[in-house]
DNA sequence: TTTCAAATATGATCGCCGTCATGTTTTTGT
DNA sequence: ACAAAAACATGACGGCGATCATATTTGAAA
C-alpha cells in the first residue's frame, strides 16, 4: 500500500507531532512505538521506514519540537506570566519541550542531547535578546538565570500532588522573576 | 534462610540506599528490581517482602532519600555554588534527589508525589531561613525562586552533551544567583 | 530444645515492547 | 501501460523485567 511523497511527507510529520506530544505528556520510555504510530493514524509496521530506531525517533522528535520562532520585540514579562500559569502546568502534552524532556534526555544517546543542546541555544539567544540589561553580558546572564528558574519552578510544581504547593512554587517564582526583570525596565537598545 | 531482625534492618536500609543512587544516577525506569537487589548485596527474591512492588520502593526511596537535616545558620552563597559546581553536575548518584528525579515523579503514584511534596517544603522551609530580605514573604519568594533557577540549571547543565554549554549555565546562573543573594546581604534578623 | 514462621534464594511465569520478516498495494520512472 | 520498488500493514520473534511460587535456612518464641 504505497502512498504519495507528499502523503509520506505528511505522514512523517504526523509522527513526529504525536511522538513530540506523547513523550511530553507522558515521558520517552512510557511511549511505545506502536502508540506513537497508532496516535499518528498508522500502524506500527511502518514505522523503521520513517526512522532508524526509536533513539532516533527520540533525537528527531527533539529536532522538531525545538524549533523556535525568532521573537522580535518578545514582552517579557507576559511570557514569564504564560510559562508559569497553571494552565501551561496542567498541559505539559502541548507545553514546553524542554520542561518536559530536559531531564530525561540525560540518559539518551549523544544524538539527542546534541539535538537539545542546539535548542537551548536558540532559546537563550532569544531570551538574551528579550531580556534588560546594562551590557550584552548582563543581558544574558539575566537571560539565563530567568530561563533556569522558569524551567524548575515548572518541573517542581509537576512534581507534587498538592495544588497548593504547586501554585505557590508558581507564583513565587513569577512574583521574583517580576522584580528582576523589572530591575532595568524599559531597555530598548540593544549592544 | 532467616537473618537477624537488626540484619534485616540493615538490609532494608541497603536496598533504599542502593535505590536511591540507581534511581539519580539512571533514572527510575532504567533501574530494574534485580539490579537494585544485587547492588545491595541481595537477590531478587527477597525484595517483595520488604516492599509491596516497585512503585511502593520508588515512594519510600523518595521518602528516605529527602530528609533535610536542619541546617542552623546555612551559608547560601557556598550552598548555591557547591549546587552549581560541575562537580555535583558530574555526580548525580550522590547529588540531590530533587534535581535527579522531581521531573520523572511527574508520571508516578500518588505516594510518590506526596513524598516529594513533603521534601519540597522542608526544603523551601530550610532554604526561606536562610534567604536575606526584608520581611518573611520576601524570604520564601526569593527562596523558592532561587530554589527554581537552581533545580533547573542543574537539569539543563545535566540534559546537555557540550561542556562549554553546560559550563556556561552552571556559572551564569551561580553568578545571576549571587548578585540576587547579595540584594540584601547581612541581614540578621528574622520575622 | 523444639517448633514455627520469617527472611531470603532459586526458578518460573507472563506480558510488554523494540525490532524484523513478509505480504500487499500503488506511486513513479520509463 | 509496465515494471520495479517504495510505503505501509500484518504478524512473529526475542529479550527484559515485574511479580509470584516454592524451597531452604535459621532466628525466635514456647
Amino acid at each position: 500500500m504505497r502512498v504519495t511523497r507528499e502523503k509520506m511527507a505528511e505522514n512523517r510529520r504526523r509522527i513526529l507531532d504525536a511522538a513530540s506530544a506523547l513523550f511530553r505528556a507522558k515521558g520517552v520510555e512510557a511511549v511505545s512505538v506502536a502508540e506513537v504510530m497508532k496516535a499518528a493514524g498508522l500502524t506500527h509496521g511502518g514505522f523503521y521506514g520513517h526512522f532508524a530506531s526509536k533513539d532516533d525517533l527520540v533525537a528527531k522528535t527533539l529536532a522538531h519540537a525545538l524549533v523556535v520562532e525568532a521573537a522580535e520585540g518578545l514582552d517579557l514579562r507576559a511570557y514569564v506570566s504564560a510559562y508559569l500559569s497553571p494552565r501551561h502546568r496542567d498541559n505539559a502534552a502541548g507545553g514546553c519541550p524542554t520542561a518536559g524532556l530536559a531531564a530525561e534526555i540525560r540518559h539518551h544517546t549523544p544524538a539527542s542531547r546534541a539535538a537539545i543542546a542546539d535548542g537551548f541555544r536558540s532559546q537563550i539567544d532569544r531570551l538574551t535578546e528579550a531580556f534588560p540589561g546594562a551590557d550584552g553580558a548582563a543581558k544574558r546572564r539575566g537571560a539565563v538565570g530567568s530561563w533556569a528558574a522558569m524551567i524548575g519552578a515548572l518541573i517542581l510544581a509537576r512534581a507534587v500532588d498538592d495544588p497548593a504547593l504547586s501554585d505557590e512554587i508558581l507564583q513565587q517564582t513569577q512574583a521574583w522573576l517580576d522584580a528582576r526583570i523589572g530591575d532595568t525596565a524599559g531597555s530598548t537598545d540593544a549592544s
